[in-house]
Order: structure tokens, then sequence, then C-alpha cells
RNA sequence: GGCGGUGUGGCCGAAUGGUUCAGGCAAGGGCCUGCAAAGCCCUCUACCCGGGUUCGAUUCCCGGCGCCGCCUCCA
């Protein structure tokens, strides 16, 4: 059973469903003002590995991930580009669901949107105004945070704590400086939903107080989002929760940052990494194990250099996966339950320990080519399966087996006979050519083999 | 200032109180090959500094130093 470290007890605790169903995870999703970072991608394979390994073991997930389609920045790039609000988030929606499908991140189970949800937001924060937890100002409604019991858990610092360090904005209508807005009004040219409490829009976050209630029920199984999330994002988010008397999240998942040069790559730094660039000229995987060859909770530096490392790793795991393909192993290969299977779980199980788990993957996979190369098709062949059937239980599949085009078959057919003539010579030549198309070639007992 | 994290071999990145100290990439040698490729085998190398505890510490404790994150833009 996967234990996951909790941000807000410090340990390890395994994951629970509700009620014996689906383990209900709410991942924090972007708000749509700009491109993915490789930062985004960073998070969503996080999660993306989580989800499939638990998918692996049996385990159904419910995941849902919000969409923030009102908000700030937003306006502020509408009004700068003379186009609704709608308009952007639509735009950089459409950007965000490209570069997941880029990365092979399996799309939530269900994707709220803010602008959906905007009634029982403000259902909600009239119950708090009702329950003296939240008050209105000229400019809206703040959630007192005094009122909030445990407060800064997330935070691991006490209310005062926080306060002694606080760079916030001093906003006289503000009772307290860590009161937060729940709700904005509008100023002209805004959009704006009316409310009891005045024409508006949402703040920090309540939808996703809103939506993970919603969608998952009280008490689901785990949040989870980028560190930097913890505060003040989640701990505001579990303050609207705990204000309203309904139990938040059980369990809380923070993944570190990425860097570069040491660095927090951040939209405030201006050091990000476009996330379609990385899948333009990478392979798309090469992220993904890098992620994984990282614990999550450790910050991950990236680089070309590490993105290249990669990609070599990975066509070790094609080229098993192509050497399978060409002897098939006895049926039950393949099937989970061996040793090496048990020793990647309990890794995994292990609050994700990746790296490790990746070792086992990767030591098995020698292990499988040595037993093939002895000629022991059969034990080779059930573990390499094992290795494959682990790589692919966090999102790594092979590539290159994909049907190679008939001219490059043809000459593939021709350099064959050129070698059994023993005109190597023109076999070279083809080989050449074979290369210069784009294709790789080896040279097997049963003749040349070619891929991409 | 408060809170948290981190410092490992050419690079990345784990674990660990004790001849065997992961894995990936890179490098060198070998086997295989007509030559390659792929694959296999072998080799190389580490634990920020100073104390302490211990028979023994990279691992535990104390003290430094360096780096990083959060403290209402942020995955």
């Amino acid at each position: 059973m996967l234990r996951l470290h909790d941000t807000a007890t410090r340990s390890l605790a395994p994951l629970h469903s509700l009620d014996g169903g689906a383990i209900g995870i709410y991942v924090c999703g972007p708000t749509v003002y700009g491109p993915p970072h490789i930062g985004h991608g960073r998070s969503a394979l996080t999660y993306d590995i989580l989800r499939r390994y638990l998918e692996s073991t049996g385990v159904a997930v419910r995941h849902v991930s919000n969409i923030t389609d009102i908000d700030d920045k937003i306006i502020d790039i509408a009004n700068a580009e003379h186009r609704s609000s709608g308009e952007v988030a639509a735009k950089y929606e459409a950007r965000w669901w490209e570069a997941m499908d880029a990365l092979g991140v399996a799309k939530p189970t269900v994707i709220p949107h803010a602008t959906d949800y905007v009634a029982q937001m403000i259902e909600m924060i009239a119950a708090l105004i009702e329950r003296k937890v939240a008050y209105e100002t000229a400019d809206g409604v703040y959630l007192e945070v005094a009122a909030v019991p445990g407060y800064g858990l997330l935070a691991q610092q006490s209310l005062e704590s926080l306060r002694s360090g606080a760079r916030v904005e001093v906003n006289e209508a503000k009772r307290a400086p860590f009161d937060f807005a729940l709700w904005k009004r509008a100023k002209p040219g805004e959009p704006a939903w009316d409310a009891p409490f005045g024409s508006g829009r949402p703040g920090w976050h309540t939808e996703c107080v809103v939506m993970s209630l919603e969608l998952l029920g009280e008490g689901f199984s785990l949040h989870a989002g980028g560190e930097d999330l913890k505060f003040p994002h989640h701990e505001n988010e579990r303050a609207q929760a705990v204000a309203l008397g309904r139990p938040f999240a059980r369990h809380w998942m923070h993944n570190a940052m990425v860097t570069e040069g040491g660095e927090k790559m951040s939209k405030s730094l201006g050091n990000v990494v476009d996330l379609a660039s990385l899948t333009r000229h990478h392979d798309a995987r090469a992220y993904r194990l890098v992620v994984l060859q990282s614990h999550y909770r450790a910050p991950m530096e990236l680089s070309t250099t590490h993105l290249q490392a990669a990609e070599e790793a990975l066509r070790r795991v094609d080229a098993l996966a192509r050497r399978l393909q060409q002897a098939p192993p006895p049926e039950r290969a393949g099937s989970p339950g061996g040793q090496l299977t048990a020793d990647f779980g309990a890794h995994m199980d292990n609050d994700l320990a990746t790296p490790q788990a990746l070792g086992v993957l990767f030591g098995g996979l020698t292990n499988a080519n040595a037993m093939l190369d002895r000629g022991d098709a059969e034990g080779g062949g059930a573990l390499g399966y094992q290795v494959l059937a682990g790589f692919a239980a966090v999102g790594l599949f092979p590539r290159g087996l994909d049907s190679v085009p008939a001219d490059i078959l043809e000459l593939a057919k021709l350099r064959d006979e050129a070698r059994s003539r023993r005109d190597f010579e023109a076999a070279d030549r083809m080989r050449e050519e074979i290369i210069s198309r784009g294709h790789r070639v080896e040279d097997t007992p049963s003749g040349t083999r070619v891929h991409r």
C-alpha cells in the first residue's frame, strides 16, 4: 500500500479513499493566463505518475484538476489585448492541454472551470459571512484568519510567527494583514457576477474549496500541488473549509520546484522555459524520466544535458521492447507478481521513491538482456516484460515499435541480400542510406532490423 | 527576522553506523560483429568543514560554512 508524505503532519501516511471507493485526488490546475512552463510540467508529471502507479496496482482514482479561468492576471491580459477574459482563458487552456498531451499526461477525470462554479462560491461566501468569520469591506469580502483554528498548519508556522516576517501590503480595509479576499468588488470594465455582497468576482481560490468538496466530497483523500502553493494558497483554501466547519483534504502533497542554475524557475524571475519548446526539441518522455530520477520532494535541476542523458537511457528501454517484440516470450510473462515487480512496488509505495524504483527497473533491464544474450528466452522475456510493465506503471512507454516505411524495409532486404553475398561495400552503402533517411540499423540473427 | 530544505564520484541522483556502499549519462578496456549498431562483462570515482559519541560515521549529535525555497504573483 502506498504511503505518502503528508505536508500537514510531516510524516508518511497511507492514502485512504473516502468509503473504500476511488481515491479522490484534487490537483491544483493552472490559472490560464500564459503558456505552461516546465515547472507546470513537473507538477503535472508528478501527479500523473502518482495516478498511473495507483491505477497500475488496481486502485481506482478520481482525479480532479481545475482550470482557473477568472483571475486578475487574465483580466490584465485581456485588457491589454482588447479581448475578453474568456477568450484569453480559452486560448491558454488550449495550450495547456496541448502541452499535457505532448507530455503524455492523462486527462483528469473531471476538469472543473472556476467560472462554472461562481454560484456555489457566492453561496459559500455568504455562509462564511453568516458564520461571522468573513466580513465585508468597501472593496470586497475578507476571511478573518484569526478566527480559523490552526491557521498556519501547512506553512508550519503560527499566525504570530508568520506576521513577524510579513511583507504583506497594508490594506486599511482589512482587519488584519493576513485576512484574504474571498470576493473582489468589480471595478468598471471588469467581468462581474451579481452577489448579495456586491457585484464582483471570486478572490483567493474559493473555487478550489467549492469544487473539491463538491466533486470529491468532504474529507477527500488528497490535495496536491506545487510547493509554492503550500502557503498561502492551500493554507487559505483549508482556512475556508475549516471556517465553514467542513472536513477538507485528509492528506496534502507538494512537489518541489524545478531549478535552473540552482535557482527556482518562476515567472517572477523570468527564467522559465516554455513546455512546448521542450517537447519540440526533446523526446517528451525524457522529461518524465528526469522527473522520475529525482524525488518529488527534492528540487530538481533541468537542463539540456539532463534531457539528453535521459534520452540515451530511453534508447535502452526501447531496444529491450524491440527485442521482446521480436521473440515473444511465454504468455505468463508480463503478468505481475515477479520479484522485480515486487521490488519496484516496494520503492514506489515508500513515498514514491521513484529514483530507487527506476534503479530496480534498469537493473532488471540489464539482467533481462543478459539472459536473452545467454539464450534464456523464457527467463529473459519474463523479466523483460516485468521491466516494461514497471516503466508503463509510471507512464513510460517504448517507442520505435511502429511500422517502418516499405521503401526502408526494401532497402533492408536488399542489404541482407548483399550481406549474404558478402558484398559488404554495397551493404554498407545501403546502411548509410537507411540511416540518412532517419532510421537506425541493427543486425540480428534474423537479419537487418530497422527502427526509428 | 521567522519557518523549512539541502551540500555525495566527470555530470545527474539514491541509500546507508561497518569487506559487497543503487541507478542513469559520460569515459576507458574487453566480448560479440565482415565492419558497425544493439547487447553483455570489467574498470574508474564520492560522501562541505571542525569537533563529539562510537571498536567503527558519509550516515547519529553539536557547531560552522555554502546553496535553495516559503513568509499573499508563482507548479
